[in-house]
DNA sequence: CCGTACGGAATTGTTCAACAATTCCGCAAT
DNA sequence: ATTGCGGAATTGTTGAACAATTCCGTACGG
């Protein structure tokens, strides 16, 4: 009775969280859903006025996002969208080779359900693929590699991978949707979670190198067209 | 001379930067230097009277230093300085033992530059150990794990480490400052640095490897001593 | 004696209104 | 065409206020 009662206030706590927390969420699933485009500015005071909160307790949502590179703050002059350029594209996926590779290789890891994590995600995308559903392959696609990255059991990296998604996901808005730019990658996947699942983590880990470097030549490719 | 204008501006602006910042600057290093204890709370009215800016400034601040993990807010009771647990020691290891191996396997990236970098740190450790300075000691050996890190020449990487960093400041002072902590391992650094002078990177990651995992065990058993 | 309900004190979460500092933009003057 | 100069708009920052929540001592009942 009396940790049903603990518990739900501290549920309320976690799921309600505080207005710049559900600012910040609102403003960062724009952001993922391109209705913010890269580059647009975001005036504190109608912005505030738009959510429903007010401008202070809109400027701790904002720095928030600054923090995850999803805005940038130019001083004195505002906050916009961030526009990313080549060179994010190249460090993003440095940082990505690195850090799913990585948690391949720790095989040591790699618990029952963390594998099936991964193979869930694989399937998703094969059932999105079969759909024609390129949005649903999207969708799938994070979720396989945040799984990957979920291998390692390691909080600190799954945040820092949540971080490059949302980055990515800018990425893509920035070069327009490019519907079938996953469609690729299905197989790969594929592969890439039988061999995890054999326990050849150095293989997996270099089969998605590969794979890794070949997206990024894609988008380097799409950011020069723009 | 346009050019030396917009320099000084961009300079001024970097430097001074906000209030926000400035205060969140000079918490992260009272907290770094352990004048700041962990557990200890930070009450916002009293804490911004002593910073000499606004509650609202200051809770941009402490929102700041809440997202790098050295302080830690308990919804309707405060921030206080983050407590790590064992728990945390294993984490920060994992993920430290992931990025630095990483980055000594990217051989690719290792610029004369940057393995300078990493040289002029081990060098800093041998003056400081030849002169019983154990704080510098200690700063040498971050410098080196920061210089290995940016081996790979990601700013992201770089970024995140510097979070890492933090972090194991705060284990040091959590389990009172142990001296000669860094001592055994000076001639591991030096190792570490030929090995990555004579392009074997992998040879460099498994010997880190293996001394990161050392240093944890050490950590974790002070830690279990607490 | 122990647990517990209660009420005030302290702190946080949030808002509002203001003001200085800075940038942006149009317009006049050269 | 460039420069210089307001004026408008926006940001950075402050101070005060108030509701909501937690904390803590105290009195009450079993």
């Amino acid at each position: 009775m009396l940790d049903t009662l603990a518990d739900e206030r501290r549920r309320r706590r976690t799921v309600m969280s505080t207005s710049a927390d559900r600012a910040a969420r609102v403003l960062r699933e724009q952001v993922a859903e391109g209705r913010l485009a890269c580059g647009t500015r975001l005036p504190e005071e109608r912005l505030a006025r738009a959510l429903g909160v007010s401008r202070n307790t809109l400027r701790e949502a904002l720095s928030q996002l600054v923090a995850e590179r999803i805005l940038v703050r130019e001083p004195h002059r505002g906050v916009v969208v961030a526009t990313p350029d080549v060179d994010d594209v190249a460090d993003v996926y440095r940082v990505r080779r690195l850090i799913e590779t990585g948690a391949c290789r720790d095989v040591a890891a790699h618990t029952p359900d963390r594998l099936a994590a991964v193979r869930a995600a694989v399937v998703e995308g094969q059932v999105g693929a079969a759909r024609e559903d390129w949005a649903a392959v999207a969708s799938a696609n994070q979720h396989f590699h945040r799984a990957v990255v979920a291998l390692a059991g390691s909080p600190r990296l799954d945040a820092q991978m949540e971080l490059l998604l949302a980055e990515m996901r800018l990425f893509f808005h920035r070069m327009g949707s490019a519907d079938t730019f996953h469609r690729p990658y299905l197989a790969e996947n594929a592969a890439i979670a039988d061999l995890l699942e054999a326990g050849r983590g150095d293989d997996a880990a270099t089969r998605l190198a590969s794979y890794l470097s070949s997206a990024e030549r894609q988008l380097v490719e799409a950011f020069a067209r723009v």
